[in-house]
DNA sequence: CATGAATGAGTTTTCATTCAT
DNA sequence: TATGAATGAAAACTCATTCAT
């Protein structure tokens, strides 16, 4: 029993101080950026010595790995909660579920600003792996408000022709610079609300098959 | 004469290295990144010496600005070209001009596809100051936008209750996302027409007070 | 226990480290001079990588007061034990004294005569605050001097109008150009055996009250 | 005529460059020291372009000489002024004298601080060369004082025993720490006064004959 | 001769990574 | 396994000196 369960403390202990370590990590590259970020700067902030940085990460490349993993998990989760296209029917049902997840997601961003500002921010900067290592999130996102078209199409309430896939695209623009407007100012409530007012607009009027529906 | 003389080819010759640095940094920034560039690099580009370089500038995020002044500026002339929202008279007009101006930019992203990205993905990465830089051709990319949301108002074409501000925000959403995606595939010219149109569609559409006449 | 001692161990190796470089700098600085000493030189003097130089100092400047502290403390503890005018009851043993401590001084600055000349060659030439640092030792010569002053007037084998303050700056000036002398020629016994006896003879005929004591 | 008299010019103009920088360059490396100070500098405060300074000298050590023959130069004339010995015939006379001469040497240096300064300061630290330089000064203080004492010893009114080299040297050193203090305070006039006195009564003490006419 | 832009060798300085304890 | 002192390769930066005009 106590022989067991000593190395299984040592595991858990691990575990933990690698987690230590890859949240202070996205902490201290979201407060002083990648570059100017030192391996000491994230055991310091971690508690730990310097050296123990590397029995849990190759080099500091390799914790920016772990941060983006992290964040992506999180945020897919996030993302995945509002995946039901097949329970929208009509129109008015699709504008409410538009307006609820326009709110939720930017709600989202403004409350995860610090982490999600250094992705949007750094990663593009550091190396194209940086980069990949987004795209299962963005492919997606891409891929469930292609489906959300593609239920609107099915069910009549949007236009046949729309090019999903371009249109997921857009969507993802305006939802992008969303992201920007709101990392760089959190607190602006009212911006959110009239811009996500627009969105829904854009996104809606954009794709309705019969626009005498519109109120 | 003679004594007026040698001082003004001094001065001309400044000037020119100067010019020198600034177009070399822009490249070699656009090849291995900001981070990634020494600045011996930027000067064995220019074809000086490393020493020259701190005759012309302070340090390497210096040169910085003098490059993202010089982007700007030239982006900024590129954009200006397009304005003259006030002789659309109907939707016709107003949608063959997207149609028009969406190809340009779309166009000109691919052309200059080395600077730009450079700008997109770098700049936000360096610092407050480097994103104040082009917090001028935002505002007047923005604002040009919006004048056109207004004539058509204005005018009749477009619905009376645009939130204008939103509105061209969200444009510019619609075209960051374009931007970062032909920038990351400069040669794809069949998304470059799917996803303009689809954009086209999309601001027409949201914008359109009678929508009767999408024919 | 383990836990306790490794850390104590780290500290004691920096202690150590940081005496070895100190020690090294006041030698390299005597050899080649400071300015034309380079960090590199310290480092390589101490046996030590130039990184772990800064560590443990910001740089060149840095160590120097480490220098000048080190040097003050020895220098301010040898002069200290000549301490005793209250023990000095007349003119000859006042004599006496004054001889003992002309030739221990000066043997002492014969013996230093590496760090001795570099403090007085170079502290001057570095800054204002290299300088301050000798302040306390000069202060503490002064006021040592004047208090053979203060004995002898009280005691009566002294003129009792001597200005004492002017008085040990003067023999401070006898002793500054004996150093400078012997630094520059410090196996010139004969010149440090003759210039002692005239500088006795300065201060006690400078000082005596009753000259027919003189003999 | 006209043709004999433009090289002349130029000679003259050369002659007056020359005198520039080398005045240019004793404020510069007065003020900011000699390691601290750029050719530039030294350019810049004398009007001209770096290429000029090297026109007029080898590199930047070589200016310092003429710095330094110019200092000595000068001080070598105001010290020579002094020199009359041998019209001194009693202890009253040599005391007046040794008054007016403390008083002009001690005003001389709070005068010229700037330059003595550096001299005092610098020199000694940056090459044995330098130091030469002041070496024929020093030796020319040294006999004139050396001289002073032999006339009062064949005239009787100074002590026969004096070992003359080494009282010289006791002299040049209350002179010197004079000097020091005087650079650090040049404002300090009632200092002067009280040393002044001092001094004159360390020298005068220490040489007298018969001490009974120290009134 | 005068000029000042250009040069690059020489130093300083940083910090990711190693390693002895 | 944890630690943090040591390391040195890689960059940044300075400035005496050269050289084309």
């Amino acid at each position: 029993m106590a022989k067991s369960s000593a190395p299984a403390e040592a595991v858990d202990r691990k575990t933990q101080t690698h987690g230590l370590l890859v949240r202070s990590a996205s902490e201290v590259f979201s407060e002083r950026g990648y570059h100017a970020t030192r391996v000491s700067d994230n055991a310091e902030r971690a508690g730990v010595g310097q050296g123990t940085f590397y029995r849990h990460f190759d080099d500091k490349r390799d914790v920016l790995d772990s941060v983006i993993a992290e964040a992506m998990s999180r945020l897919g989760t996030a993302f995945e909660d509002q995946n039901a296209p097949e329970k929208i029917n009509d129109l008015a049902e699709y504008r409410a579920r538009a307006v609820d997840i326009a709110a939720k997601v930017f709600d989202l961003i403004a409350t995860e600003h610090r982490g999600l500002g250094f992705l949007l921010r750094e990663l593009p900067s550091i190396d194209e792996r940086a980069l990949k290592g987004t795209a299962g999130l963005n492919a997606l996102m891409h891929s469930v408000i292609e489906q959300y078209y593609r239920v609107g199409i099915e069910r009549g309430y949007f236009r046949p022709d729309i090019d999903t896939d371009s249109a997921a695209t857009a969507v993802l623009g305006l939802g992008l610079i969303a992201a920007w407007t709101i990392l760089r100012n959190p607190t602006d409530v009212e911006f959110r609300r009239r811009y996500g007012d627009t969105v829904v607009e854009f996104i809606v009027r954009h794709a309705v098959n019969d626009p005498s529906q519109l109120t």
